[in-house]
DNA sequence: CAGGTC
DNA sequence: CCTGG
């Protein structure tokens, strides 16, 4: 498929938005509702193939927002010296448009976790709750469905090494199961009725409400806030991040989340959540 | 400690 | 709080 805008998969898939892709032998591969995608970028042309079940290139033009105006949405969000450090360097980096149901639990298990144990903790659940899918040989496993996981016991979640969190995932895959619109009438409500609505879900507070507003509700005003984007945004603000009489960094309150949340809206607009992942990815790559 | 939440 | 790197 020809690139119609610019776009850099590397940075896409690289930046912490995805954890169910990795890269071999030059091409990603994925697991994107129950299908394994292939992908390669040279230059403008984006190769890619799917099993069991090819895709047409309208998936994959949404998957990857390659709809979105790009050029158009940088220039908005280049607001300071830092954002536009990130947007020189990671150009091309776009936020992916994934599915409501695996991006909640994805996100969920994200709480207090590295990114390698999300990894881990996603691979075990649909190790234990997915279908097995083989390509070349080699088997990949579904992202666990609703049903299987509404029924599956709290401590058979648990054996996936998720912690805490499975008594979370049975709450939320049992609440889904019994209403399975739940999710998605969602999608009509405004950015603030819906991250209000999401956070009534157990497990999910305002970090993880905004993610899946961001990444699977098109919100793309969401920003969420992290410890590592905290931190920049302090930083922009030249303001020192609240520490404790110790020196280490005050647990981010609810207030202080809505707080800084707003002014990043306020300061980078309506496309803030471009905004965040252009931040979130350069101040990874820059602070480690 | 780690991309928070109850 | 769970738990792996």
């Amino acid at each position: 498929m020809k690139l119609e805008s610019h776009f850099n998969l590397d940075y896409t898939l690289s930046c912490g938005q995805v954890f169910r892709w990795g890269k071999a032998n030059g091409w990603w591969y994925g697991i994107v509702d129950g299908s394994i995608l292939k992908v390669r970028q040279e230059g403008d042309e984006l190769h890619f193939s799917a099993y069991p079940e090819d895709v047409e290139d309208e998936f994959i033009k949404s998957y990857f927002r390659l709809d979105d105006d790009l050029t158009n949405i940088l220039r908005i969000i280049n607001k300071d010296a830092t954002i536009n450090k990130a947007i020189q360097q990671f150009n091309g980096l776009r936020i992916v448009r994934q599915s409501v149901w695996d991006c909640l639990i994805s996100y969920v298990c994200a709480t207090n976790a590295s990114i390698a144990i999300i990894e881990s903790m996603l691979r075990n659940l649909s190790e234990m709750f997915g279908d097995e899918i083989v390509v070349n040989g080699k088997a990949f496993f579904s992202f666990p469905k609703v049903k299987k996981l509404a029924k599956a016991s709290v401590n058979k979640i648990k054996l996936c090494n998720v912690g805490y969190r499975a008594r979370f995932l049975s709450e939320i895959a049992k609440q889904v199961e019994n209403n399975p619109n739940l999710l998605e009438e969602l999608r009509n409500s405004d950015y603030l009725k819906l991250r209000d609505e999401l956070r009534s879900l157990p497990g999910v507070g305002p970090k993880v409400a905004d993610c899946v507003s961001l990444f699977a509700f098109d919100k793309l005003e969401a920003f969420p806030i992290d410890v590592w984007i905290r931190r920049v945004i302090y930083q922009i603000k030249g303001a020192a991040i609240p520490r404790t009489k110790d020196g280490t960094e005050k647990p981010l309150t609810v207030s202080e989340y809505t707080e800084l949340s707003s002014f990043a809206r306020r300061h980078y607009g309506k496309f803030a959540g471009y905004a965040q992942e252009y931040l979130f990815y350069y101040i990874r790559s820059k602070d480690r």
